[in-house]
RNA sequence: CGCGGGGUGGAGCAGCUAGGUAGCUCGUUGGGCUCAUAACCCAAAGGUCGCAGGUUCAAAUCCUGCCCCCGCAA
């Protein structure tokens, strides 16, 4: 098939080497504009970008989507569709009827559950046990289109969003190979909007760790908040960030929440809501680099008895 | 030229302001104690103090340039 790809972030480049790989002819690729990122402000391209220079594919980064240049632009890609994982815009009606099958997407929920930007996150803060790969026809709503082909996947206890993302990214690829091949086939079903779900794009404020929250809910964030925005609270003043924890099997009967109870060794417990226990396993105070409980406990301090948050 | 913190044995840190013997905790190795131990006691090994240059009798420490890591902001 003659493609055109749209995404920009890692999540999206298994996908488009996947359709490399299947023999499809990707006519351009469609990408977010670098941007001025990390210290110092230097140009960074989006993963996409690098692949598809990679494989001398042309490449479009328009700034606005909505005018008449760059719309014009894309209904002259002669393509049979267009394929879109994790792009970054609302794609209006020119583009999603631009080409005879219109726009496919490979989204990282099951949907009608955990529509929009942040699926995986939201899905571990609330603690899902599964969760899985959607394709869809695109339509004008937010993930609202109909569905394709879906295929389901466990979610590690310990598994936090960056290793999820990873792997659903791999398995959206094999999904999105299948949806392809079969698509004359597939009977594109309608979502049932009563089961719908929203996973809204996270903020940095989402980030700041309320020690109120049971030691569970917390670890779930921890583990959702990656990359971005990350579980962090305050100590003395300090960002102090959250790589990894572990709900504690003990309880106490009363603490303030956000209390340290212990700290030596490798036991960093932290008193949470409803009497129970978070241990970190893994921190970084503002600064300094990420490391293990023992090894920050080993140069740091921090003093049982002080409060987080 | 966005703002700031940092680079010191394998790990995490102190020492730098007021230059003068390389320090702490952990780990590692050996020994001891113990029914036993990731516990305890004793001992040892292990460092061009990020790189280069400068000042000085003398630089981890002061000055200049560069490299790398991290937090914030975007």
């Amino acid at each position: 098939m003659k493609i055109v790809f749209m995404g920009t972030p890692q999540a999206a480049v298994p996908t488009l080497k996947r359709i490399i790989d299947d023999g499809h002819e990707v006519v351009s690729v469609w990408t977010q504009p670098d941007r001025p990122a990390g210290r110092g402000n230097k140009l960074k391209a989006p993963p996409v970008k690098d692949l598809a220079i990679e494989k001398g594919i042309e490449v479009f980064q328009p700034e606005k989507i909505r005018t008449k240049k760059t719309i014009s632009l894309f209904k002259s890609q002669d393509a049979d569709v267009a394929v879109v994982v994790a792009y970054g815009r609302i794609l209006s009606k020119s583009y999603l009827s631009a080409f005879p099958k219109g726009c496919i997407n490979v989204h990282f929920s099951l949907l009608p559950k955990y529509r929009g930007a942040a699926p995986v996150n939201w899905a571990i803060v609330n603690g899902e046990k599964t969760t899985g790969i959607t394709t869809m026809q695109m339509d004008l709503g937010l993930d609202t289109g109909n569905i394709l082909l879906q295929s389901e996947t466990k979610i590690g206890d310990d598994e936090n969003s960056i290793e999820l993302m990873e792997r659903l990214s791999f398995q959206g690829a094999e999904l999105l190979s299948k949806t392809l091949a079969d698509y004359d086939n597939i009977e594109p079903k309608k979502q049932d909007d009563n089961e719908a779900t929203l996973a809204p794009l996270m903020s940095k404020e989402d980030g700041l760790i309320d020690w109120n929250m049971s030691a569970e809910q917390i670890n779930n964030r921890i583990r959702s908040f990656q990359p971005f925005p990350k579980s962090f609270t305050n100590y003395k003043g300090e960002k102090l960030t959250l790589w990894k924890g572990k709900v504690s099997n003990k309880a106490i009967a009363s603490s303030t929440n956000g209390k340290i109870l212990v700290a030596e060794n490798d036991d960093l417990l932290i008193a949470c809501g409803k009497g129970s226990i978070l241990k970190i396993e893994e921190l970084q105070i503002a600064g300094k680099r990420r490391m293990s409980t023992k090894d920050f406990l080993n140069g740091i301090t921090l003093e049982e008895g002080e409060h987080l948050g």
